[in-house]
DNA sequence: TTCCCTCATTGACCATGATCAATCGCTTCT
DNA sequence: AGAAGCGATTGATCATGGTCAATGAGGGAA
C-alpha cells in the first residue's frame, strides 16, 4: 500500500544527514533525532534571496545543511557590514528571542532543516544533548567573532584579505579531511563575490580588488579566475594575514 | 563554639550576593545554588592585573562579581584589540576548553566567583539551569560582538566614540534602573583610560583625544574632567553614533 | 552575432585617521 | 615645594584606503 521514497525523501532522513556529525544535532540519541525528524521541515532558497530581514518576526530556526549563508547588518545611510558567514551544519536563528537583529540573505543555492521555533526551544528544553551542542557552536562562533574583531580593527586591507584566504583554506582542508598543512599546495573556490568580501572585511569593493593584485604580484597566490585562488606556499599567506601563524591549517 | 561571621564571609554568601539574579547561576534553585556555594571561591585582582595570559592553560572559570574586566588579543607586532569588555555578573572563561585565546586583565579592582573547571563543567552537565544561563548570556555576548563588529568595520572615528558612550550609557541606565531614556541629562563615569578606549574602537589614542574635543566642541558631550562626561541631549549623542536609534536606552 | 548586465579591475584624486612629537595637568614620591 | 611619571591633549605631516570614474571580461537572451 505504501508508496516507496522518492529521492528526495530518501535523501531528508536524519540518518543519511550529511551533517549529522557536526549540527546541533551531534550529541543526540537516535530516540532523540526520532524526535526532531518528526517535527522537522525543509526549505531551499535561491542566491540572493533573503532568510529573514533584521527585526522581523522569525518563527523558525534550524541547520544550514548546505550552502553559505551571510548575516550582515546595514546603517540607515547604507553603509553594510557582514557580521556572520554560515556554511553547512551552522545553526541559524536564536533560540528564546523572537526576531534577529541582522538580514540572513542565501550566497549560494541554500538548503534548511527547520523547526517551528516554539516547538524547537520545547524540545531543547527536555534535551540536554541538544542545549550543550548548541553551547559549544556559541562559544566556537564567539572565538570566530572575536578573531574577526581583531581582524576588523586592527589589520591592513592586504592583511584582511590575506586573512580571508586562510579562513577558506581553513574550511576547504577541514572538508577534503586530512591536515592539509604542508605538502601539496591549495586551490581555493571563493564562495562570494568581491562586494561580499568587502562587506565581510570592512573594506569598498575598490580595495578587495587592488588587493587581490597586490598579492598576486608579490605571488603569494595566482588566480585562475576571479573566484578561483592557487596558494603555492600557505606559510606565506599566513605570514602575509598577520597570523602568529605556526601550526597547520587545523586547529 | 562557632564563631561569629565576619563581614567578608556574610559577603560572600550567595543569598546576598550582589550578581545573584543576573550571574550565571540566576536560574539555579536553593539545592542548586547550595552545591556552588560549596565548590565556589574567590579571588581578587588589582588594576592592570593579568587573570589569564592567551594560550595559557585555564583551570577555573567563573563569574565577575564586581569590576571591570578586558579581554584582548594581541599580534606579534604589538598592535592590539580589545575583543571583550566585561562586567559585574558576566562569565569569565570557557567550559570544554583548557585554555583561552586572548588576554583577561583586571582595567578596575575586580572580583571574582570561580569555580575549578573540571568541577564545574561536572555541575553543569547535571545542572541544566546552569546551562540555560549560560547559553542565554553566550548569545548575548555574541549579539554584542556582531554590534561591535559593525562599529570596528563600517563606523567612523566619531561614530565610533559617540557609539561607545552610549554603550556606557546603557550600562549605566540598567544599574541605575529606571527607563531613563529622556527627560534628565546623563552623567558617565568611563570606565576605562583613552588608551583602553582605543583598544576597544580600533583607533589611536589620539584620534580618541581629538574626537572627544570635536563630540565636546559640538556640543554633545560635556567633560566634568577625563573620565567624566556629562551627556545634555543623548538623542543627539545617538544621533552621532549612527544608530537607527529610535527607542530608549534599554532593549 | 550583438547587446546588455553584472562582476571585477584599474586609475586619479582626496579625506580620514595614523604617526611623530611637544606640551599640559594631575597625582604621587621624596 | 620640586621632580618624576602617567594620562591626555594638541599640532604638523603622512599614508592608507575611500571616492569617483572609466574600462574590461564573462555570461545569457534575443
Amino acid at each position: 500500500m505504501s508508496k516507496p521514497l522518492l529521492d528526495h525523501q530518501i535523501k531528508e532522513r536524519c540518518a543519511t544527514c550529511p551533517i549529522r556529525d557536526r549540527a546541533v544535532c551531534t550529541y543526540s540519541s537516535e530516540d532523540e533525532i526520532a524526535r526532531l525528524e518528526s517535527i522537522k521541515f525543509y526549505r531551499n532558497y535561491e542566491p540572493g534571496q533573503e532568510i529573514v530581514a533584521a527585526g522581523e518576526n522569525v518563527e523558525f530556526l534550524g541547520s544550514l545543511v548546505e550552502g553559505v549563508v551571510s548575516l550582515s547588518k546595514t546603517m540607515s545611510d547604507g553603509r553594510r557590514q557582514m557580521v556572520g558567514l554560515m556554511f553547512a551544519s551552522d545553526f541559524l536563528g536564536r533560540p528564546m528571542r523572537n526576531s534577529v537583529p541582522y538580514d540572513a540573505v542565501a550566497i549560494t543555492p541554500v538548503r534548511l532543516c527547520l523547526f517551528r521555533r516554539r516547538q524547537f526551544e520545547k524540545v531543547m528544553m527536555e534535551t540536554p544533548s541538544i542545549e550543550r551542542r548548541l553551547l559549544e557552536m556559541m562559544l566556537d562562533e564567539l572565538d570566530a567573532a572575536r578573531d574577526w574583531m581583531l581582524l576588523l580593527g586592527r589589520k591592513t586591507a592586504r592583511e584582511k584579505i590575506a586573512s580571508f584566504l586562510v579562513i577558506i583554506a581553513r574550511r576547504t582542508a577541514l572538508k577534503a579531511s586530512g591536515n592539509g598543512a604542508e605538502g601539496k599546495e591549495l586551490e581555493l573556490e571563493l564562495p562570494i563575490t568581491r562586494e561580499a568580501m568587502a562587506d565581510y572585511l570592512g573594506l569598498t569593493i575598490e580595495t578587495v580588488s587592488r588587493q587581490f593584485t597586490a598579492l598576486r604580484k608579490a605571488g603569494i597566490i595566482v588566480l585562475s579566475d576571479a573566484r578561483r585562488v592557487r596558494v603555492p606556499d600557505l606559510m606565506a599567506l599566513m605570514d602575509a594575514a598577520g597570523e602568529d601563524g605556526d601550526g597547520g591549517l587545523v586547529a
